[in-house]
Parts: structure tokens; sequence; C-alpha cells
DNA sequence: AGCTTCCTCAACCACATGGTTGCGCAAGGA
DNA sequence: TCCTTGCGCAACCATGTGGTTGAGGAAGCT
């Protein structure tokens, strides 16, 4: 517990079953059962890695009797593109930014190749928040 | 072993502390150590951490005297949302197309609510091919 | 009421994961 | 040459994860 909903999200996406799920709900609801009819292995277990993909928002449940169909839930699947697209963009950019300046050094001087991307044309430094800083001692702990 | 690269990417992502190193390493590379300082664990653990990332594909380190700096690879981050979007878009068309179904039925007979996303209009069925079936079973088995 | 179907919960087990410590190696500086 | 820095490898340990089986609950059928 105590886990936020993005890392639920990706735990959930790691397991090859469960990616074989969300691309069958991607298609079409399905109940418990007709799932685990396609999987080597107990209903159980199928169910156990639904409450998985459920606790990350991924899926719902909702009731239909004694069935239990699962939906797919696409903003759950929104939230990661946009985690990763952020960082994705930022060092792409980054990296387009440091290719510029290599090109137009190609015939200055030849103190280069040391991090010549902090002070990038555009100034970028720490500005994205990053989502979990998992540790209390930021900065030289000594 | 034998994981696909999505799946150790997935699983790279799903520990909080890879994801701030991703996080960071977008703004810019950096060692090992200057990585480690940051969090309240060992070097070692550290570099364990990277060595996932490094057999996800989504960082590289090249040698620098005896530095190791760390470099992300955008493009792995790519094949993630590439995945992500793909079942997103599947299942946001196909909830689009059961709304226009329920909408248009407003005044129309009763026999509804069971399964209407399977006839829709457009054909869909099950075209997209999933990546991982990890089960030898499929179709019905009794 | 009693049976069947569909599913969840609980206990258990093997193995993976995330952390530790200790050691060692490669490369630059004294 | 020796020492320090920066880092990886191996062994170890606690906990988490993915599977199993067994029991049982909720809802429809006869």
């Amino acid at each position: 517990m105590a886990v936020d909903q993005l890392s639920r999200a990706f735990v959930a996406l790691a397991d090859p079953t469960r990616r074989d799920i969300v691309a069958r709900l991607a298609v079409r609801d399905a109940t418990v059962g007709e799932l685990a009819e396609s999987y080597a292995m107990s209903m159980q277990a199928v169910s156990k890695h639904l409450k998985v993909l459920e606790e990350a928002g991924l899926v719902s449940r909702s009731r239909d009797a004694q069935r239990r169909p699962c939906h797919l839930e696409p903003q759950a699947l929104d939230q990661m593109t946009t985690w990763i697209e952020q960082y994705r963009h930022q060092a792409e950019g980054r990296f387009r930014r440091l290719d510029a300046v290599l090109a137009a050094m190609g015939d200055g001087p030849d103190a280069a190749t040391e991090t010549p991307e902090a002070p990038a044309t555009t100034s970028e430094q720490h500005t994205t928040p990053r989502d979990n800083p998992p540790e209390p001692s930021r900065g030289a702990p000594s």
C-alpha cells in the first residue's frame, strides 16, 4: 500500500499476462471466466491479475448477476503516456540542442565534450517536477 | 531472461527510484555516484537500478576514465507509448462507437444493454496483434 | 430448498526483487 | 610506485510476486 497510482499502473503492465488482458479488454469487455479460458492458469490467478489491474485504475468491474464483467479504463493509460512523454520530450529536446551546439562548434576551440548541456541555449535546468523523490536526503548528505 | 524488451521497460519504470533516475537523466546525463548522492541507499543499489534500466534499453552507459556516465535513450520510451496508445485508441474508439449506438437507440426498442460492442458499426473484432500470448491454449480448451 | 455457476478469499510455496556488506579492479593523481 | 576515486560483482537477507489448492459466498435454475 501507500504506493501511488502511477507505480501501480507500471507494475500492472509489467506482467505479460496482464498486458494481454489489457489488449483483450481494449477489444471488448469480458468476464473473469472468459479471460481465464485463454490462459494456462487457474481462474483464481486471473482474478488476482485483474485485482492488480483494478487497483491500478486500469480496469473497472461491474456486476451482472454472478458475472463480473471487466472494463478497460483508458484514462489510466493516458496518465502513463503523459508521464513518459514528458521526459521523452525533455530528453529529445536537450539532445537536439546539444547536437546544434556541437555542430556550431565544428570549427571552434577544443574545450568541448564536457557537459555542454547544462548551460544550453534555452534554460531548462530542473524545472519539471519529478513525481517521487523516494528519499529524504536531497543534496550532498555528507 | 527470455523476457522481451517491453516487459523489461515496464518493470524498470515500475520502481519509483528508477522513474526518478529517468527523470533526472532527462535533464542531464549523470554518473552513478552523482545519482547515488540523491538517494538514501548505497551506490551499489543505484548501480543495480541502472543495470535494470540499461537492460531495458532505457539508458546507455559510456566510459569517461573511471566514470560511467548514464544517458537516457528516448526511443525506448517511445516503444512504451506506442504500445499504450495502441490500446487506448482502440478502447476509446470502441466506447465512442458504443455511445453513438446507445444514443441512436434512444427511441428504439428495449432489447439493449447486452454486449452491443461486438457487432458495432465498423467491424474491428480482434485485428490488433497482441504482443505476448503467454499461453499455449488458445480457444475453448474443453 | 437444493444444485450449479461464477467468482473471491485465504493459506501456502517457489522464485524474483530490492536492499545490504565486502571485495576487487581500472584509471588518474601524489 | 602507491593511493584514492569510481564503480561493478558476489553473497546474503527480507519481502514481494505469481502461481497453486481448498473453502466458501452470491446469484440464478429446477
